[in-house]
DNA sequence: GGATATGTTGACGGC
DNA sequence: GGCCGTCAACATATC
């Protein structure tokens, strides 16, 4: 729609002479639909109009007929900005509100990707997920291109790099999403304060999550709900999440161009992995390739299963099918490469007028699950750690490197490690088939499904060796390929019995849980070739095994593959018993629920006395 | 403020 | 194969 100037004042004069009263409360009068003339002809938002009619202080008599010089003025002036938009997680063009709202009046538009020296320094990142990031980069560049724009990649530290690139590019916006992770808030808080000094102007958009993390910490009177039913309360008040917004096309870059020229391709390109210092020939099999193009063709290929959508669930699914029996989107969600609105939207498209499982289990409650993570991560200070943090129960994990090694480390002739000779590779292991299976897949592959991550996380602490979930979470922040700060903290805290879930004496069974699913460990024989030939009758126990079978096996068990290094049975007793020691211990004297707390109601009680005698 | 219901997904044995 | 109770017994939300 082309509207000329003159036009353009003629209709917000009609439209202020009949609707317009003049004063600021007349804001909260205009619709937010593309039926409003002033929205529509001026092509603002309702907070732009806002901030603009703020910002001249309009008087509160009209003009001669109606007319408001000023108004009319500032709205139809269309002042041309140079926008940044900073993409971080959110690697994608559609529902992505920041970025249209930096195309939004713009004449010279520069998306940019940082590459933070920060991350590498302060967080694992396997070879697996650098590749997953880089091809998401290379696939946003890719649909950039496409709407007449580009990719710049920026090499440096945020704090340093933005004053150089608002004077050199003469910027005067600055777009980005929001995000909750305790070094973005800190990182975004120090870019916003150069911006101001640069006279950029920020703006940040809620579209990582499905609601607004903060308001739902408010709603819940400034605490994050600690179980899932609270969180479903505090959601059902605020309402439906909001719909996911369209992707730009060149109709928003028509008056806007990104200047590129061939020679950035140098400066401002792609990484790969060995700029990132990478060892390629570490990569483990192709299976889930980054970027948003991937993400939406898979959210296509499973949303079309209609009936499967519609049973889904999360409890029933197996964590040891040979290829996943879930959707593994999660990597492309916690990149950004899949907007959850999105996903969450084609699901009610879906569930309309069919019977469907609900929340928790449901595909709705798995990202919904993401949520209660990320307000807990958002809300509880020191989440991805034990002390200091108000949720965890403080418990004495012992430090054991053997135990811990055994847990982590590969195991011999892994089908991604064919490559490498035995003397490349760590030797130790648990010994226990379908923990060693779960972290090989883990390793090579980069993903493992939930329940599998269940597994070997209550293995590793409260099931059987005892060791901090700290520990744990550091290694799957490196090897997960959807790795999510909130939700890997959340989940170890949980798995561990340390917050959220309490009922610790329910244990995995490292031999029990995997036979549910798999009673012949095919899953086991996939990723373990070692013990390919063991019977299923010994495939969770090769131990138990008499020796004449493990000679036919060709695996003698404490030679060719290792005996168990805990006996399930006793320690799992005897963790169960430390578990309820440092259950009693918080309860006890030094926890919450101690007279510190009650100390804490008797003055809220003061309070309200002191309140009621006024 | 004490009692009660509930909590995404345990293992095991018996029917 | 599915359902049930038992094991031993946690925290949180709600009334």
């Amino acid at each position: 729609m082309v509207v000329d100037d003159e036009e353009k004042a003629n209709i917000l004069n009609t439209f202020f002479s009949t609707v317009f009263t003049v004063e600021n409360e007349m804001l909260g009068e205009i619709p937010r639909n593309n039926e409003n003339p002033i929205l529509r002809v001026t092509n603002l938002t309702q907070e732009e109009v806002r901030n603009r009619l703020n910002k001249i202080k309009i008087d509160k008599s009209p003009g001669p007929d109606g007319i408001h010089p000023r108004v009319l003025r500032e709205l139809t002036t269309m002042p041309t900005h140079r926008s940044i938009h900073w993409f971080r997680k959110g690697l994608r063009l559609h529902d992505n509100p920041a970025l249209l709202a930096a195309m939004r009046d713009c004449d010279e538009l520069h998306p940019i990707f940082i590459l933070d020296p920060w991350f590498p320094k302060n967080m694992r990142v396997s070879v697996n997920r650098w590749r997953f990031l880089i091809e998401s980069l290379r696939d946003l560049d890719e649909n950039l291109k496409r709407i007449n724009s580009r990719l710049f990649v920026v090499r440096g530290k945020p704090a340093e790099v933005f004053p150089q690139l608002f004077k050199k590019w003469k910027v005067t916006r600055l777009t980005f999403e929001v995000d909750t992770e305790p070094y973005s808030r800190q990182r975004d808080a120090e870019v916003e304060k150069l911006a101001a000094e640069h006279n950029v102007e920020v703006i940040q958009k809620v579209s990582n999550t499905l609601y607004d993390a903060d308001r739902v910490i408010a709603e819940n009177n400034g605490k994050p709900p600690l179980t899932y039913v609270r969180l479903q309360t505090v959601l059902s008040s605020i309402g439906a999440p909001k719909r996911p917004c369209p992707a730009p096309t060149d109709e928003n870059m028509r008056d806007c161009r990104t200047p590129w020229k061939s020679s950035y391709e140098e400066i401002y390109g792609i990484p790969t992995l060995e700029e990132l210092g990478q060892d390629p020939s570490k990569l483990g099999p192709h299976l889930y390739p980054g970027g948003e193009s991937e993400a939406l063709q898979r959210l296509d290929l499973h949303m079309r299963r209609t009936v499967w959508v519609c049973n889904f669930k999360k409890p029933d699914t197996e964590p040891n099918s040979l290829t996943p029996s879930t959707t593994v989107l999660s990597p492309y969600v916690k990149f950004g490469c899949l907007s959850a609105r999105v996903f969450y939207w084609r699901l009610v498209e879906i569930y309309r007028g069919r019977k469907h499982s609900s929340p928790p289990v449901s595909l709705h409650g798995q990202l919904l699950w993401r949520e209660f993570y990320y307000t807990a991560g958002a809300g509880i200070p020191n989440f991805d750690k034990m002390v200091g943090n108000s949720a965890c129960v403080q418990v004495d994990w012992d430090e054991n490197k053997e135990y811990l090694e055994a847990w982590r480390e590969c195991q011999l002739m892994c089908p991604g490690c064919l490559v490498m000779t035995v003397s490349d590779l760590p030797q130790a292991r648990t010994g226990f088939p379908f923990i060693d299976a779960i972290m090989t897949q883990l390793r090579t592959e980069g993903w493992i499904h939930h329940l599998a991550r269940h597994a070997v996380a209550c293995f590793l602490t409260r099931g059987d060796l005892w060791i901090s979930w700290e520990e744990g979470q550091k290694v799957f922040e490196e090897l997960l390929l959807d790795a999510d700060w909130s939700l890997n903290a959340g989940n170890w805290l949980w798995l561990s019995a340390s917050a959220f879930f309490h009922r610790f004496f329910r244990v995995y069974s490292p031999v029990a849980f995997g036979k549910k699913t798999d009673k012949n460990g095919d899953y086991i024989k996939k990723y373990l070739p070692i013990l390919r030939k063991f019977p299923a009758e010994y495939i969770y126990e090769p131990w138990k095994s008499p020796r004449s079978v493990q000679e036919r096996a060709s695996c003698i068990i404490g030679k060719d593959y290792p005996k168990p290094i805990v006996e399930h049975e006793t320690v799992s007793k005897r963790n169960i018993q430390r578990m309820k020691a440092a259950y009693a211990r918080r309860s006890g004297k030094d926890g919450p629920q101690s007279p510190s707390k009650k100390k804490g109601v008797k003055r809220t009680a003061s309070v309200a006395e002191f309140f009621k005698k006024k």
